[in-house]
DNA sequence: TCAATAGTGTCTGTTAGACATTATGGA
DNA sequence: TCCATAATGTCTAACAGACACTATTGA
């Protein structure tokens, strides 16, 4: 993020951190002095390293602890504004895990999706993408399991999900579907939660592949 | 594509394009005469043009005709060949109508796609992701009905569907599916096509709007 | 007539979602 | 005791896939 060389940058990685916080997402941002304002963290990348490295390595500094998943989203190209006057900036999103703490300094905070300050009109762009592209990919990666520590209760998972996917699911279904995917396994241990039954805790334990979702499915398509 | 500047230019763009050709996909490629080769068609970016602009005016200007669909597939960075020297390259899917005459000159060549020459590792990435986007978001955007001419029979679109998703569909549950979004209306006419019982022709007619899918489904969580 | 393709009806297994019920703790 | 939460059972509607059957043409 160091801006020493007014030189044109060829691109910049610029990685949107989300952790759970408060029963929502939180997303991490880095203080822009030039602007007396906020940023998503970003680079002009190493020659070298691929992007992916690139993205994780940002990460990683930023919160001093590797995300839980990493992925790229798409890249956001010309007639946008940006920190950088780099012509197209790729957009990643990290999930880190929960309890991660504040970022070393004041440079950087975690900010409420809703209560975030508002961006440049690129990196806007960048992390709305980023928000649907978890929402899109989350049952295809194991995230959730990794935000949560080793043994949890299905509640806790299933809140997981509903805060990554940002909508409500129906319990008993989320059950079935999970058992049917032979994801998890019970422990012998019981956790009391203040008021009702204790939950039993859960481990992930995958056993089995499951073939795809079958069939065709039309939803959306009348545009 | 010009490689007039021997300077190292930011970024390219390039573009898969794909058309249904007897019974499977074809990808444009264009000559590489410095390796006496095929590639991807690519650009340096125009300043000032938005990436999507750039990949639509790559694809016009090359097939002759405007893309039936086109979409950002992801960037590919570092560490892999390219035509260019530069250090990534944005890729992009186009579907282009089938019945595309063919592109001037000698220069493009369609290739079935197992028949492709060799590309380089980069714009390889780039293929293999590209074929994987479209077969991912077909059942997000109506591609499939622009491909085929305003009238067609439901055989016809099937086998569209078919050739785009790479598998093999149900008939009756496609064609249940089909009813059930509202999609296509019959028109009086029919269609006798060599042996066999003439095929109603329908036309692409959106009628409503289904809400997404429902549930969760774990399906390939087991990584 | 036979072969080939279009189009439809019926059955079955699976599953999402709704709802109800039991279980088990704290207040 | 009442309340809150966990966990599970049952019912229904929707739907995918299999299968079979009818319809309608060309050879």
């Amino acid at each position: 993020m160091s801006r020493e060389q007014t030189q044109q940058t060829a691109y910049t990685i610029d990685v949107v951190m989300l952790t759970p916080q408060n029963d929502q997402l939180a997303l991490l941002l880095a203080q822009d002095e030039a602007r007396s304002g906020w940023m998503l963290p970003w680079e002009a990348p190493d020659a070298g390293s691929t992007l992916d490295n690139t993205a994780a390595a940002i990460a990683t500094r930023v919160t001093g602890t590797s995300p839980a998943w990493i992925e790229q989203v798409a890249a956001v190209g010309d007639g946008m504004m940006h920190p950088s006057n780099a012509p197209i900036s790729v957009g990643f999103v990290a999930i880190v895990p929960m309890g991660t703490p504040e970022p070393r300094g004041d440079r950087f905070a975690w900010f409420g999706l809703d209560a975030a300050p508002a961006l440049g009109e690129r990196q806007q762009t960048i992390v709305r993408d980023a928000v649907a592209a978890v929402q899109d990919r989350m049952d295809l990666s194991p995230v959730a399991f990794r935000l949560l520590p080793p043994a949890f209760t299905l509640s806790e998972l299933q809140q997981m999900y509903e805060l990554l996917l940002g909508k409500r699911l129906h319990k008993a279904s989320f059950r079935r579907a999970l058992q049917a995917a032979w994801l998890v396994e019970p422990t012998d241990e019981w956790r009391s939660e203040g008021r009702g039954r204790p939950a039993q805790l859960y481990r992930y334990a995958p056993k089995k592949r499951r073939k795809g979702r079958r069939g065709v499915r039309f939803d959306l398509l009348a545009g």
